[in-house]
DNA sequence: ACCTGAACACCGTTCAAGT
DNA sequence: ACCTGAACACCGTTCAAGT
């Protein structure tokens, strides 16, 4: 057992989240207990409660992460990508491949539903909106000129069905079964939005 | 306490998943425990275990009957429109609405994760299916002498998409409140899909 | 001051025992 | 034959007590 001025509140807060991070990565977020997540930095519950709220808040901040790590692999596209259709169509294998590949984590993500009385904190949801803000930059150089809020509306109605796409395929309600048929899907959704959404604003 | 032949083993059933119906709906998916199940219906917890393999199959079974009256509403909208674009607008329109009236019950088909070593039991997956079958129709009436494939695709695609609109919108994750913001970003979705479909498939 | 670990009020699931 | 209810192995969360 960890004794006292061992670490830091905060050097526990990070040991936890890192332990959080590959407990739910490899067993799925059922196995992210408070026994558990305690056992693995070597202290015991009690203490977990030092530095976190209450085991929601564990979830919150792993998820924080998640959603950094997909940022950066986003941004790593949009690096390389000039020109926005191609660039968004690149975003979405992006975050399927994001998905496919930290699909635990990215599961947490989304089946984490806000307690009803409470809502999302901010900084969480500054976190998914930094997302929406990539494609939206991306609608701002297909078409010059579109209000800043119509590309808002135009990256969250597509994002949001890229999303759709990948939850329903990932969770095999969609019946069909591989990345490729998600990504066959979800270039159609983008594709045909494209062609409608240039051919009816210019 | 109800006493043996009091009910067959499927009036048990019937309402066990009545009364797990309401208590999802009124109290939501968290809510659902087999001892609050079991005192709802005047049986103790062991009963249940006569009836239903586990509380997994309890809420699988619930989640049938939601997909059900989806069905339903859906058919309803289907009945009352001839032009399938309008009528793909207007299913979109009804599955916002059912999701929006439904939260609680509706939360609980998506936010179940199927344990990952045994599969979507069948009669489930068909629900579901069939549930695309409704636009699939609509995709063959828009453009006829597609493959029926093509039109399967194009049904999942988008209706995927819509789901996705609807997810994170009635999760507060869209940064967006109400039922008319997810009406304006699932139409603008469904618009411009439509007219990148239609112009680059005649 | 920092951390423990027992306690409380819950879970899902099983199965010997009662009627 | 049908159903109970205690038992088991877990939960999240709290807080008096120990070092």
């Amino acid at each position: 057992m960890a004794r006292r001025s061992d670490h830091s509140r905060e050097q526990i807060k990070q040991m936890a989240l890192l332990a959080g991070e590959n407990i739910v990565a490899e067993y799925g977020s059922t196995a992210l207990t408070a026994r558990r997540l305690a056992s693995h930095i070597g202290y015991t519950v009690g203490s977990l409660y030092l530095v976190f709220e209450n085991l929601d808040d564990v979830t919150l901040q792993v998820n924080a992460r998640t959603l950094d790590k997909l940022s950066f692999e986003l941004d790593q596209v949009v690096a390389k990508q000039a020109e926005p259709n191609q660039c968004i169509s690149q975003l979405g294998r992006a975050y399927i491949q994001f998905a496919s590949n930290n699909s635990h984590l990215w599961n947490m993500v989304f089946e984490h539903r806000q307690n009803e009385n409470e809502n999302i904190p901010e900084w969480y949801q500054e976190r998914i909106n930094s997302l929406f803000e990539r494609v939206e930059l991306q609608f701002g150089k297909l078409i010059p000129g579109q209000s800043a809020q119509q590309n808002a509306l135009a990256a969250r109605a597509l994002w949001s069905g890229v999303h759709g796409n990948c939850v329903l395929a990932l969770t095999g309600k969609l019946d069909v079964v591989g990345v490729e048929n998600v990504e066959k899907t979800s270039d159609l959704l983008i594709d045909n939005f494209l062609a409608g959404w240039v051919s009816t604003h210019q």
